[in-house]
This record gives C-alpha cells, structure tokens and sequence, in this order.
DNA sequence: CTGAAAGCGCTTACAG
DNA sequence: CTGAAAGCGCTTACAG
C-alpha cells in the first residue's frame, strides 16, 4: 500500500475503498502513529500550525489569566493549541516575544499591548497572522479590539454614588499615561456633568496602594472633603480601604472601586466595585481570531464587553449630615 | 550563493568566509527572512522542536497561573516556547491535552496530574518527552517532582497553634483524596501526637467554603470546642472566617489556614496563612526539564519547596480563659 | 571554505 | 480507487 494511501485516511480526503481504510486504521492504533502536524504544514498551501499566541503584561495576573485561559479553552475545542508570554508591558520583551512566535509560524495573536506596538506591531506581523487587542487598543494599528466598556462602567459607577445622595466625589487614578485610565476618568467626569450639581475631586498619577491611602486620609480631612470616593483601580480600592479604616470612617465615606477586589464581600463594609469579565474577553477575542482565520474580511471592529457593579455596602452608604451643604 | 551557505551562517556553522556572511546577514535584514523551526526540526537529528507544554487544572487559579508564568518565563530565557492548558482534573480533557501537545512535537512536559494519570501517562508519552510532575506525584510514574512540602508546613502551623497555649485544636479538610490533603492531614496529627498534650478535632471531606462555615458553627458551640482551627485549603479558611465573624468570636478563637487568601491583612484579625510558593515551584520545575533534555541522567527526584507561615493575628490569639482545662 | 545530492514526514498535482 | 513523482524549508553527509 502507498504513503499515499495512507494520507487520504488520515486526512480523511475520499477515495479510499473501505477495505484499505480499515487496514489503515488498524495499523496506526496498533503501530501508535501520530501524524506529524508541522510536516504536514510544512506542504500545505495555507501553512496553518494550528497555534495561537497570546501575549499579557502578567499571566499571573488574575486578569489575565482569566482571560488567557478562557483564550486556550476556546482553541482547545477546535483542535489549536495556545502559546503565551508576559510582556511586563515592556517593548523588548513584548517585540521579541511576537518575533518568536511569528518565526514559529503562529496563526493569529491575541495581544494585551504597550503602547510602545504603536510604532512596529502592524510592520513586524505584516497580515502574517490576524491579530486580536484586547483590554486596550494600540494606536494606529488597525485590528479587532475585545474589552471592557471603561468609560460607561466608570460613568455607571459615578452615577450610583450621586444616587446615593454624594454631592462631592473625588476620583483616585494612576499612571496617566493608560487608555483605561483616561477612559474611566473621562466616564467618572461625564457623570458628574451630566448631574449639574455634584462637584468632582480629582487627584492622579497615584503610584500605588500606599500613595491612594495617603490621599484618602489627606482629602477626608481637609476642608470641603469629598463624601465618596470613586477608585480607578484594585491596588488604589485597597489603599482607601486601609485609610477609611485607619480613620474610622469606613461606615460614614462612601467608596466604589474599579477591579473586583478579593474578599470584597468578607470586609466591613463589603466593598463595592465595578467587576471587568475577563473570561468573556477571552472568549470573544478567540473567537475573532477564528472567524478571522476563517475567511472574515470585514473592517476591523470593537467589541465593548460590559462591566458589573456588584453593590456590597461601601459604595451604598449615604452622606454623611455633616457632608451636606 | 548556495543554500547550504545560507543555511551555515544562519546556524552559526563555521567555515564560511566573513565577506560571504556578511552578505547573508544583510540579505537576511533586508528581506525580513525568518528561519522555519519545524522545517529545521524535520531534518535535524535530535528532532527538537523548542516547545514544551504546561497542563495544570486551572490556569485562572492564582496557584497555577503563578506557577504557569514562572515556567513561561524560564522557557523565554532558554528561547523555548510554552504551550499550556487547563485540564479541570478531568482525566478525558487530561489526556486529549497531552496527546496534542505529543503530537505537536513538544520536546518536555510539565504537568499537574490527576490521580487518574496514574494509569497513562508514562504509557503515552513512552519516553518521548521528559515529564516533571508539579504540586503532587502520581502513583506509579517515576519522574521529577516539584512540590511544596505539604506535611512539613501543616505541622509546622500546627505546632504554631500550639505554642499560642491551643490545647484542643481542629482541623478541617476537604476531599479525602487529594494527595496535598492527606499530606496536610499527617502533618497536622504528626504535630498534635508529638505534643504529648493536645487533642485533635478532624473533619475532613468539606465541599467547600459553605461546608466550612458551617462545621465552624457547629464546632465552636458544642462542648469541648476547639479553641484553634487548621484550614486545609482556601476555601475552607474562607469559611471559616465567615463562622467566627458570625458567632463574633473572632478575637478568641485561633485560626490558622493553608494557601494565602486574598486580603488577608485587611480583615480584622488579620488572617494568618501557610503561603505557598508557586513561581518557585515554577521555576525549579522549568529547570528540572532543561536539565532532562540537556541530558541529566539522574534518577527521578523530588524538590519540596518550603511553605511560610506569615503571622497576621488569628494565628496568634491565645485560647480564652473558658477555653482552657 | 563551498556546494550538489539526498532526505526529514508530509501533501500537491498528476497519470493511470 | 490507487500510486509514482515532485516539492514544502531545512539539515545531513559527502565530495571537492
């Protein structure tokens, strides 16, 4: 019997008489024949390895890895297999990461980038392979995008807190320099806009946990002091959480953080924040990889998945009577 | 200019003249040429493919995900690439995983197991790979394992609860089966036998963190309560936490769990855990693996990486007055 | 130092 | 329905 013979089996192409086909079969699960996918390719006129990359800033990172394995799950179920980096958000590691795996031939990319990709992501994939952004998009690179709705969550968030009666919110942001940043600032200001009548407090480029603690304690008890606080960000929610506490306030300032934060619900007050779904970016972001390998042409889209705001308590308390004009 | 020239200078062959190189280095920039691995690996006697593959049961668990990074970035520094998988301990997803990535030509394995493993896996992979066992052994399999020192760090708790003046102490554990568990367990009866003085309260096959609390509640309030408790896992301390908040004895009743929680120095008491090491257990695994394929010999070994104890308070508190003989 | 020939495991494009 | 020949991008094993 041919090599050849053998091929149409295993690839299932027609024309093989029954007879021959059981023979085959027989003998590859007697032998333990396994088909060498990358010879296989290697002919092939669409070159497709049935690989995939994802590339995050930190896989250990519950964010990404929800995301990352919500991605693998997707391309498990259709016979591709995932390859992943952290890039730490810096460009070296980012750029020689997406070289090594275009050189092995991945067939899409799913990528969470710096903005530093601005400059060479599109020249140095050069429609090699489809790319998904998710969580943020990189400016000038035309490509599907899969990620939260930061500003409507952020302006969502703000809103419920002017429900509750705060007329006097103030904002706490990190680094400048992210897209989500600014789309949540920008949500946060947009709602207090819109009320007429609540007066924003807005304080960033906070480094961290301890530098949000510093500046809860120095604006709740400065004059005309903020009623609630809205906070950009999980390390940032921690730091208010210490500093309420650590002024005994936690029961009188209200507080709402972007990023679920763990055991929001065993603290007291529970915490209430706006939960990202990263597990569905995942998901969406693999699937547009696939439709893209699939043959989909159409423009390059955004998908904008929805945030949630899970109510624990912090983020329902009423103003103080001393915090009313 | 053969071919084969182009193929010496690529590999960094000798005997090529510097003139004929540099030409072939300029080529290879300007028109962007990347070598094909698998191409490479078709021909090339030790047929290594620069892969290695990562099957944990959860890559979104904070355990597996640093763990997955550590081994990732280890990898990147070796210029080999990580394809990964979560398996849910599903000895179906488990086995399609390891088929695919074999097929794929990886060249090692790093694998959190099933029990059910026990079975296949050396069966399968017949030697084609190197396998490094992560988090526990399986039965059977000799191979590298790297995991933390589950007994050593539960007596260790335990003798910590001792020392606060516990003299009745109980333990709480989840499924029977699970190697970490019956490792925690032991640990745990190797520290109360040892003391001489103490009594052990178990109870074990809690399905989780509801299951906890309400063993807590009973506990607490029966007769000869324990005045400690010994968490096996996560979830249990969870809820565990959640009981003694309710009964309000938070402050008197000792706890101590295994696995870090989230938040567990913003509670009051703060939480005191048993934190293990997943990056470390990461990275020695990722080491193991190039060692293995470097050629090590050796027989199969086991590393146990150390578990600490970070003291945050409800580790610390003295059994109340009532509680003691 | 250089290159022509063969071959890795597979598929394509034909001819029967 | 079947198979012989050529070729994917590379390296091996030679001969010069």
């Amino acid at each position: 019997m041919s090599i050849k013979t053998v091929s149409r089996v295993v690839t299932g192409e027609a024309n093989v008489s029954p007879e021959r086909s059981a023979r085959v079969t027989a003998a590859i699960e007697r032998l333990g024949y396994v088909p060498d996918p990358f010879a296989s390719s290697l002919r092939r006129s669409d070159r497709r390895t049935g690989t995939v990359a994802v590339l995050v800033e930190d896989l250990a990172n519950p964010f990404a890895a929800s995301l990352h394995r919500a991605v693998v799950d997707v391309m498990r179920d259709h016979g591709i297999v995932t390859l992943s980096a952290s890039t730490d958000d810096q460009p070296a590691i980012e750029r020689q990461a997406v070289a090594a795996f275009l050189s092995r031939r991945v067939d899409g990319l799913i990528v969470m980038a710096s903005p530093s990709a601005a400059r060479w992501l599109d020249s140095v994939v050069g429609g090699a392979a489809p790319i998904v952004l998710v969580d943020r998009p990189v400016r000038g690179v035309v490509a599907d995008v899969v990620r939260s709705d930061h500003r409507g969550g952020a302006r969502h968030a703000t809103e419920h807190l002017l429900l509750q009666g705060h007329r006097r919110v103030a904002f706490l942001g990190g680094r400048r320099s992210s897209f989500s940043a600014r789309e949540r600032l920008a949500g946060f200001r947009a709602a207090i806009t819109a009320s007429g009548v609540a007066t924003a407090v807005v304080e960033l480029g906070l480094a961290g946990s301890d530098a949000a603690e510093a500046a809860v304690r120095r604006l709740a008890s400065g004059r005309a002091a903020p009623t609630a606080f809205f906070t950009a960000q999980n390390l940032l929610t921690l730091g208010a959480v210490r500093a309420l506490r650590g002024i005994g306030h936690q029961h009188e300032i209200g507080l709402l953080g972007f990023d679920d934060i763990p055991a929001g619900d065993l603290l007291d007050p529970g915490i209430s924040v706006l939960a990202q779904d990263p597990a569905r970016i995942g998901a969406i972001a693999a699937n547009r990889v696939l439709a893209r390998l699939d043959g989909d042409n159409s423009p390059a889209d955004l998908t904008l998945v929805d945030v949630s705001l899970i109510a624990r308590g912090s983020g329902e308390i009423a103003p103080s009577r001393k915090g009313r004009p």
